[in-house]
DNA sequence: AAACAGAGCAACCGCGTTTTC
DNA sequence: GGAAAACGCGGTTGCTCTGTT
């Protein structure tokens, strides 16, 4: 059982692509179409993994990317549904149109963990137990970057600290990503969820839409009316989402739920919620009213 | 000016899930 | 129904750029 690893064929290209390997990608793709991934690079004439290819495409050359800076409604959004969903970047991507999971995932290690650490210590009232847990988070990138470092250190020195390093390994409970199975939502190039305007032309994919359309494999088309709405999301702040917002999502779930009548899935994700507020160790704030909000409402 | 440290991000890797045969 | 292949996702790595000493 089990594959054999994709990318471990011999005199195949690792690494940075360069623009020739991109034109010939795009060239392919725009021609034929995405997926056959595998075979892909063969017929395309490029020495490359499918995967990579994949991985290329979806996160570079895809024509409908949004390049640029993250701006403050897709870092409140990314904020808010990171609380909701976790770290399941594809549905996160899939509420920001032109962005990708991956650049996503990226954004939220290198500035709103840092942002959120921020604003925790200058928020929070510290008790001596917040001075003891909080710094883990922290402590941990660093100790990542510092392993980085320090890799390339033994590289050259020819020593190894990995037995230090295990000693020091902390424990962090993080929930445990589960997948949404029954959800056979209609899914963007990037994985997640799509939503469609109710042109004649279903798939082009459009900012501020008025619709969500929800396409379960039985073609039982559910079809939310979404209003621009001003919201607080109980941090504080009032939103007014140009963009796809979380409201959208519940109501997403709500009417797939309610089509199918499976809360398994719901449950399931609510124990994880409950049990990862009851546990004092990640010491991170979670909007639990909106959660329960939620939950509640599916299975009402 | 050189060395070092940290930040940012593209790409890789491993594994779980889904699809195909 | 089971095995293999394909796909997709999240975590991690390592390269490059920039700022600091």
């Amino acid at each position: 059982m089990g594959r054999a690893p994709c990318c471990a064929k011999v005199g195949l290209h690792k690494g940075p692509w360069t623009t020739k390997e991109d034109a010939l990608l795009t060239k392919y793709v725009q021609a034929h179409g995405e997926g056959q991934w595998k075979s892909l690079p063969k017929k395309a004439g490029l020495l490359r993994c499918g995967k990579s290819c994949r991985l290329r495409w979806m996160n570079y050359l895809r024509p409908d990317i949004k390049r640029g800076n993250i701006t403050q409604e897709e870092d409140d959004l990314i904020i808010r549904l990171h609380s909701l969903l976790g770290n399941r970047w594809s549905l996160i991507a899939g509420r920001l149109p032109g962005r990708t999971d991956n650049e996503i995932k990226n954004y939220w290690n290198t500035h709103l963990l840092k942002k959120m650490q921020r604003n925790q210590q200058t928020c929070d009232v510290t008790t001596d137990h917040d001075e003891q847990e909080q710094p883990k988070k922290k402590n941990n990138n660093k100790k990542k970057k510092r392993n980085n470092k320090e890799k390339k250190n033994d590289k050259k020195k020819g020593t190894n600290n990995d037995d230090k390093e295990e000693e020091e390994k902390i424990q962090v409970y993080l929930p445990k990503a589960i997948r949404i199975k029954a959800l056979n939502l209609p899914r963007t190039d990037s994985g997640s969820f799509t939503y469609e305007s109710n042109s004649s032309n279903g798939s082009q994919q459009k900012e501020g839409t008025q619709q969500v359309t929800n396409n379960n494999n039985n073609n039982n088309n559910v079809v939310c009316e979404v209003g621009e709405k001003g919201e607080n999301d109980g941090f504080g702040h009032d939103y007014d989402y140009d963009l796809v917002n979380v409201e959208r999502l519940e109501m997403e779930c709500e009417s797939y739920f309610d089509t199918c009548g499976d809360h398994g899935t719901l449950d399931r994700l609510y124990d994880e919620y409950l049990q990862l507020l009851n546990m004092d160790v990640c010491n991170y704030e979670f909007d639990s009213s909106f959660v329960e909000s939620f939950f509640d409402s599916n299975n009402n």
